[in-house]
DNA sequence: GCAAATATTTAGGCTTACCGAAATCATAGG
DNA sequence: CCTATGATTTCGGTAAGCCTAAATATTTGC
């Protein structure tokens, strides 16, 4: 695997573009990819430019972006150097889980390889990062068990929370606050009601830090069923019926 | 402590001109920060134009150039976090002494305070990295045994090494096959002869993986006497006279 | 003390990555 | 089918940090 040069600001866009496509399937738009990098639309337009010219990106001037079999490539490097930081810093220096993000992502343009396997080493090569995200293996591929958006779980069921985004700090505090964490079980009591929301209980059985009130269980629901359509955050199923499996990647 | 905003670039600049004052007291010169910086004269003097700016650099035109207070505060806070990073990799992740300078010279500008501290608090607050180089404190402040250059000891006189540069990991590589490492004692036997080398016998007694010939004890000497009159190795008296003390920073 | 050698700064340019404004393409509604 | 609207790209510019070459200041040797 030839290895192009490349700057950081190269390794943020082919990331940004990988990670839109992780949990479903539709390739990102330049504007789509401007709003989440923070820089104009003119900055993208230059930029695919260059990811094509290096042979990282795909495109067709005015059409979607996807990753060449190279960019996928590089893409899934820092994808597992982001992951194995957020887990280091969580497991060895003892960071909670809202603090990892911002620290991984200026430390994962700056460490060797030679860095992140020991660092995987030291951890017992992980394959789930302190938000349930899968880890990929130095040669880009990806163990995962199977996992559903939670508005996909019907009414009835129980599942267990297996990945919750890393993306809001304040949103990873908040759930902490409602005893909510990576595991945490659930069953969904009622479908959306009002075009919105999604009601579901959670199952505090070893867990003794969870909501105290009624109300905080209603405050739990809202925030899951928002983070759930979106996919920031999928869950487990553990009864009822088998649905749909999320692509994977490679 | 004001913090100005920094880039990795004015961080490296203040590190060198600091590192060139660590161990004697003369002060740096454009030409040799260029040098040490590998970028041409032209770009110091715009560059130290700018840090005069900021207020980290004393300069006035053709002369030599010193750090403000501020400069210092950022330089020694550099220092720290290179040298923290060299112990934390050496001891948690396993590298050698030789592989831990280029490492380090890249994570000390991506780390966050909060990183450093966590590191430090894990190694027990080291005052002295694998090199044995001083490590500050949060303050600035060096807590470090006095030692000597290597050529200013006395024949007959023994000591012990306190610090060894690591800035050539060959010349690393090269001491650890003659056994050579941070504590390792000599004793100086000889001075200078043909204007150039300084005669030292090794003290292994506590060192099974020593030198095996008298050819390796050669060699060994014209190592040290070199990077002794360097200061990039430095002796701690074991037996013998008072010598002037290094300066302390701050 | 002055000319030659050396050290330093200034001048003009390059690259990367960004921006806003203007031009161009694509598509949805009538 | 054809235009209005929105998405995308192109165009001219900026800032940081680097470069070479030219100009200027300092130091050294005689």
């Amino acid at each position: 695997m030839k290895q192009t040069a490349t700057s950081s600001s190269i390794e943020d866009y082919v990331k940004v573009i990988y990670a839109f496509t992780e949990w479903q399937d539709k390739p990102i738009t330049s504007s789509v990819l401007a709003t989440r990098l923070g820089v104009a639309n003119s900055s993208v337009s230059e930029m695919v430019r260059k990811l094509k010219d290096l042979g990282l990106v795909d495109h067709e001037p005015y059409s979607p972006i996807h990753l060449t079999a190279e960019g996928l490539s590089l893409a899934l490097s820092m994808v597992r150097r982001h992951r194995l930081l957020e887990t280091y810093l969580v497991q060895e220096l003892g960071y909670t889980w809202d603090e990892v993000h911002d620290e991984a992502e200026q430390l994962e343009h700056a460490v060797s390889d030679h860095f992140i396997e020991r660092m995987s080493a030291k951890l017992g090569h992980p394959v789930r990062d302190p938000h349930g995200d899968p880890i990929p293996d130095a040669h880009g591929n990806i163990t995962m068990a199977p996992s559903h958006r939670l508005d996909e779980l019907d009414p009835g069921h129980t599942g267990r929370i297996s990945r919750i985004s890393d993306h809001d700090p304040e949103l990873l505090r908040h759930l902490e606050s409602l005893g909510i964490g990576l595991d945490t079980q659930l069953t969904v009591v009622g479908r959306p009601r009002f075009g919105a929301g999604l009601q579901v209980r959670l199952d505090l059985s070893e867990n003794d830090a969870g909501p105290q009130t009624l109300g905080d269980e209603v405050a739990a629901s809202l925030w899951l069923a928002s983070v759930g359509r979106h996919a920031d955050c999928t869950v487990q199923e553990l009864t009822g019926g088998s649905l749909m499996s999320p692509h994977s990647a490679q």
